[in-house]
RNA sequence: GGGCGUAUGGCUCAGUUGGUUAGAGCGUUCGGUUCACAUCCGAAAGGUCGCAGGUUCAAGUCCUGCUACGCCCA
């Protein structure tokens, strides 16, 4: 039966049997469980945009390996899974694939052509993305995936929105966004990135007018690297008390562009400390307030004071210029920016130019220049919101793993900055917000007609918002379902259920579609058409009302971030408190009329977020905000942030560079535990982790460095021996990969080409995951070997009296091993976690207890004790291994049980069926009693002898057939502790001790050795050079007498010994002691030698 | 400009509250077909802990400054 244990571990093999076993078992599965507590980790959802990389694989892993301990530990674990819609990177995907394959934007297809694309596009990706997290080995609850724009998640940001919005929180208001004149929608902050760009900067002149509006021969200077944007100057700005400027301030200038001068543009000449420079150029700047952000500033800074300025946009959404740029109307604006400069250059105006390198905003999404641009947007208020996440964080409720997180967290949501959450996309949770113009225009020219006038727009506003109100009720939609705002001349409704929703725009399609009949055939009787048969009443009644003539929903979709912030508890079903999520889509009614998911799981007694730091700020402050308004808790008591994953030259991996790796192709190379295992022992708490890619050549396998590679707007990563160039020159072959080795030539991956079909490829790879890949196949063969041993096992009591010294001394290893890795995991340290049970496995299980029990397991006698500790030393790596390497965990639990179904290191009891339902080790299933330091001092000194010999057998190079003997000196005590061991000297280092005790002396032409408490001495008559065991022994004594001269010294210093604690005093003098000591053993040796 | 972080053998990283000779994996060199494992075994070489000061009996560890790099914010 054992015999056909394979030698080396097939990953592969594992994963294909033991996932599905999981699955089909509801081994994943969380629900409400009474007696049982809960812990929670809601996924950092990935977007759809692409596939997983390495970020996720870490992200992943460790929420992975957190979820089965404590699965294992008892409590009822959820790790919740889903996707998010990532408006703007989808959407701006989908457009450019569109553009580049059929020349569509998305203006030729329109909004609802365009959203079903992306839905396509994320069906395919949300799947890939699902398979991807499975190859990693999650235990996701799969069935409560959930996708931030389905039903579920729709109501809970419908609802939050609403519950803003009613609360007063929510507003409408300008600000100067990045544009994407390409895509045609506003970018966020983290979505643009500046790079430098060869431009000018031209130096131009405004001549000052007088009060006539006649130019005078005065002018004023300044510099500019945008020219076509003095189209829209409303100011010139000095720096306040410049006395180069001072008679000028507060008289106007002259913009010389657009027509006759009589026609042109004047402007004032202003003070702002904080705009201009004394120091910098002229001293004098203009002011664009509606295309520059510290113009824009500067603007807000002077409205309502007198010196107020105004504010011209240029741009059209496409970014052309606009009616307001005059005769530039209708141009590109860098096509205006030459023609401006041409005509200024013409009348004189342009003093000069230079050539400078200019930093540019450019839009991550279509890599092509930002423009700010003044738009309406929405806002939410961040005051009370900010201060009550703040104090979660400042009394403790939340905590952040590494600490110092805080910090980053306190100090974003220190500045309450209102959050602008609209987005001018197509793709997103559209804004719940309607509108409609009420007619309030009129003239007066008295006190009298401006009271009439008055009193008619107030009862137009009154008349309004009782007709929609009217409307709503016909429609059987409640007061509490949507809420009214009338500002001047628009009358708002933001609907706040779905049925609220549906009513108006069934109000809506009703007017559009007689609107366009009426268009078409010009009847005057409204046909009737297009009713939504639940509203018929309602819109009949409110038809001809001309309030609702123009309703329309706002265009703009809700920030990404806006629904990722409800995530913790959208995903757990609120606001429903009447069902429990669905469960695969469909209704769960075991929660007999409550949702009794959401109070179990949020926060859950347990819970931690496991997230990059990146998103701080973005998500995890948000989370804890809306959670906090919702449903006044927190989301998590932990944040735990992890390293990020860097390419070998510090940079993070991107598709656009070509420096990443799939982790499925690592998986296939190398196996999903050898993945997870190399990756959580980067995971550490203080750096991030470089992880140097090779290519690796596919004709002979030789691996290629990788080298940097500049183009004009990308750095990009090639193989160091690459042939060609790029871009590609006209008629050239694509470049290639030359394998220094065999000379071979091959394509490689990178986003700068699509390589040609039947070509030899080379593949990515990082030789790091050897490190997983090698651990788990030595314990592998370890468990395999152990088996090969545990034919005839018996269950059984261990007594502790048979139990030999490496028996007690393994259990004590043992025993740190557990509480060490369990320290480390409490903290979130990943690394040391993997550290420690590598290091015990093997170094300690492997190299020495399984070493040196293979003589007892041959012996009938001995074996069933030592059989018995073995299996249950294996049983606990087993359960110690299970959330880090899960697949072999499981093919050995199985395969353990096979021959040991009952086992136990206390008592033997029956093994659970799978190592995911064992119980996690403990202090009460690894006692801390066991812990015996003397014990394994003792054993240490066996092993330094051990090394010792095996030093002198490879210094002199002694093959293992030789037999050598062995003669210790030392006291009584040590003597008994190696013959109780002899047996160990042959099997561990081949050789026989011969004596051990205090009147051993140092035969003839012996290697020798010196440790702490003994003297060893190996004769080895010919085999040994005089010469060279002398030199050997001299370097021994130079570094002895070294360190007695430095502990010497510290002694000797009177403030050291004391000032300096009597124990550490006392541990000096030891050692000094033991060095001496081992000093005069070298200095024998010596002597004897040079005789 | 402000904040946070990092700098330890060729590479990638550990190093708890300062306290014996600073560790590991990979790589390198030497030697190994020992009946679990060559994805292995044994051995070795390799580090003035970024630089300059300071605190202390004692500094890789604490403080200050500098240099370089990374991220976040302006």
């Amino acid at each position: 039966m054992t015999q056909d244990i394979p030698k080396q571990y097939d990953p592969q093999d594992a994963q294909q049997k033991w996932y599905p076993y999981w699955e089909s078992n509801g081994f994943f599965n969380a629900d409400p469980q009474e007696d049982k507590p809960s812990h929670t980790i809601m996924i950092p959802l990935p977007n759809v945009t692409g596939a997983l990389h390495m970020g996720h694989a870490l992200n992943g892993t460790l929420q992975d390996l957190i979820t089965r301990r404590k699965r294992m530990q008892g409590y009822e674990a959820l790790w919740m899974p889903g996707t998010d819609h990532a408006g703007i990177a989808t959407q701006a995907v989908v457009e450019r694939r569109m553009f580049e394959e059929e020349g569509l934007t998305r203006h030729d297809i329109g909004r609802d052509a365009l959203v079903n694309r992306i839905w396509k596009w994320k069906d395919t990706y949300e799947e890939r993305i699902l398979s991807q997290l499975k190859s990693i080995g999650a235990s996701c609850d799969w069935r409560r995936t959930r996708f931030t724009l389905d039903e579920v998640c729709e109501k809970a940001v419908r609802r939050t929105f609403f519950k803003l919005f009613k609360d007063g929180l929510i507003y409408r208001g300008k600000r100067l966004v990045n544009w994407d004149a390409h895509l045609q929608t506003a970018v966020a902050d983290d979505e643009v990135f500046s790079e430098d760009v060869n431009g000018h900067f031209w130096t131009f002149h405004y001549y000052v007018v007088d009060e006539n509006g006649n130019e005078t021969n005065k002018k004023i200077s300044f510099s500019t690297t945008r020219p076509e944007t003095m189209l829209g100057d409303t100011a010139v700005c000095v720096y306040p008390g410049d006395e180069r400027y001072a008679d000028l301030v507060g008289k106007k200038v002259r913009i010389p562009l657009n027509g006759i001068p009589e026609d042109r543009r004047d402007i004032p000449i202003i003070e702002d400390a904080f705009l201009a420079d004394k120091e910098k150029g002229t001293g004098a700047v203009k002011v664009t307030p509606a295309h520059d952000p510290n113009d824009y500033a500067c603007y807000l800074r002077h409205v309502g004071k007198e010196d107020e300025i105004g504010i011209i946009n240029l741009l059209n959404p496409d970014g052309t210029f606009n009616e307001n740029a005059g005769e530039y109307e209708g141009l590109d604006r860098y096509e205006v920016r030459e023609k401006v400069v041409a005509a200024l250059d013409e009348s004189g105006v342009l003093e000069k130019v230079e050539d400078r390198v200019v930093p540019l905003k450019h839009s991550d999404r279509s890599k092509t220049p930002v423009e700010p641009y003044l738009s309406d947007q929405w806002f939410v208020k961040m005051d009370d919101l900010a201060q009550n996440a703040m104090d979660a964080v400042e009394d403790g409720r939340v905590k952040f793993y590494p600490g110092r997180y805080a910090k980053t967290y306190m100090d974003w949501l220190g500045e309450k900055r209102d959050w602008c959450i609209s987005r001018q996309l197509w793709w997103g949770h559209r804004i719940p917000v309607w509108s409609a113009t009420l007619d309030v225009s009129g003239s007066f020219s008295n006190e009298e007609e401006y009271q009439k006038h008055k009193a008619r727009t107030d009862q137009v506003r009154v008349d309004a918002e009782k007709q929609l109100a009217e409307f709503f009720r016909a429609a059987g939609v409640s007061e509490g379902e949507y809420c009214i705002e009338v500002e001047v001349a628009t009358i708002r409704c933001c609907t706040g259920s779905k049925r609220a929703e549906d009513a108006i725009s069934a109000l809506r399609d009703f007017k559009e579609s007689y609107r366009m009949k009426e268009r078409v055939s010009g009847v005057e009787n409204p046909p009737v058409m297009n009713r939504v048969p639940e509203f018929e009443d309602a819109t009949d009644a409110a038809f001809g009302i001309k309030t609702f003539f123009d309703i329309r929903q706002d265009p703009d979709v809700l920030d990404t971030w806006f629904s990722s912030a409800l995530w913790p508890h959208e995903t757990l079903g609120w606001p429903d408190e009447d069902h429990n999520p669905p469960l695969n889509g469909e209704p769960d009614d075991s929660g007999d009329g409550e949702n009794k998911v959401l109070p179990y799981f949020y926060p859950g007694d347990k819970s931690v977020l496991v997230t990059s730091r990146d998103i701080i700020t973005l998500w995890v402050a948000r989370m804890v905000l809306t959670g906090l308004y919702n449903m006044g808790d927190i989301p998590f008591h932990h944040v735990h942030v992890h390293p990020k994953i860097l390419d070998g030259f510090g940079q993070t991996m991107s598709k656009s560079k070509g420096n990443g790796v799939d982790p499925v192709d690592l998986i296939g190379k190398y196996g999903t535990d050898a993945v997870r295992f190399t990756i959580a022992s980067f995971a550490g708490e203080t750096q991030d982790v470089r992880l140097p890619i090779n290519y690796e050549c596919p004709h002979c396998e030789t691996l290629v460095d990788p080298k940097l590679y500049e183009l004009d707007t990308i750095t990009v990563v090639v193989p160091s021996s690459m042939k060609g160039e790029f871009p590609i020159p006209q008629g050239e072959p694509k470049p290639t990969m030359v394998c220094p080795k065999c000379k071979e030539e091959s394509q490689f991956p990178t986003p700068l080409y699509t390589p040609d079909p039947d070509v030899s490829m080379a593949t990515m790879d990082s030789e790091r995951f050897e490190y997983g890949r090698n651990f788990c196949n030595k314990f592998w063969n370890a468990a395999r070997f152990a088996m090969m041993n545990l034919e005839d096992y018996t269950p059984g009591t261990i007594d502790e009296a048979d139990l030999r010294l490496e028996d007690r001394w393994i259990l004590s290893r043992l025993s740190s091993t557990v509480q060490e890795v369990d320290q480390y995991l409490e903290r979130y340290q990943f690394d040391g976690a993997t550290r420690s049970l590598r290091d015990f496995i093997w170094n300690e299980f492997c190299d020495w207890y399984l070493e040196m029990i293979k003589q007892r397991l041959r012996d009938d006698e001995q074996k069933p004790v030592v059989q018995r500790v073995l299996v249950g030393v294996l049983d606990t790596l087993l359960r110690l291994l299970s959330p880090f390497t899960p697949f072999i965990a499981e093919e050995l639990w199985h395969r353990l049980a096979e021959l040991c179904p009952s086992r136990g290191l206390l008592e033997p009891s029956d093994a659970a069926e799978s190592v995911t339902l064992a119980p996690w080790p403990d202090s009460e299933s690894v006692p801390k009693s066991w812990q015996d330091r003397s014990l394994e001092a003792r054993f240490g000194r066996l092993q330094e002898t051990v090394v010792a010999i095996r030093n002198v057998r490879a210094v002199y190079n002694i093959p293992p057939s030789t037999p050598m003997k062995l003669y210790m000196k030392c006291n009584d005590e040590v003597a008994s502790d190696l013959s109780d061991v002899s047996a160990q000297f042959e099997n561990l280092s081949r050789i026989i001790l011969e004596a051990a005790g205090a009147d051993i002396t140092r035969p003839p032409a012996s290697a020798s050795f010196t440790l702490d408490d003994a003297d060893g001495y190996i004769p080895l008559e010919g085999l040994i050079d005089k010469e060279e065991e002398l030199a050997r022994q001299k370097k021994e004594q130079e570094k002895m007498t070294k360190l007695i001269k430095s502990t010497e010294g510290k002694l000797s210093n009177e403030n050291f010994v004391s000032k300096a604690p009597e124990e550490v005093v006392a541990q000096a003098r030891e050692t000094l002691a033991g060095y001496k000591k081992q000093l005069e053993s070298v200095e024998d040796i010596i002597r004897q030698l040079s005789e």
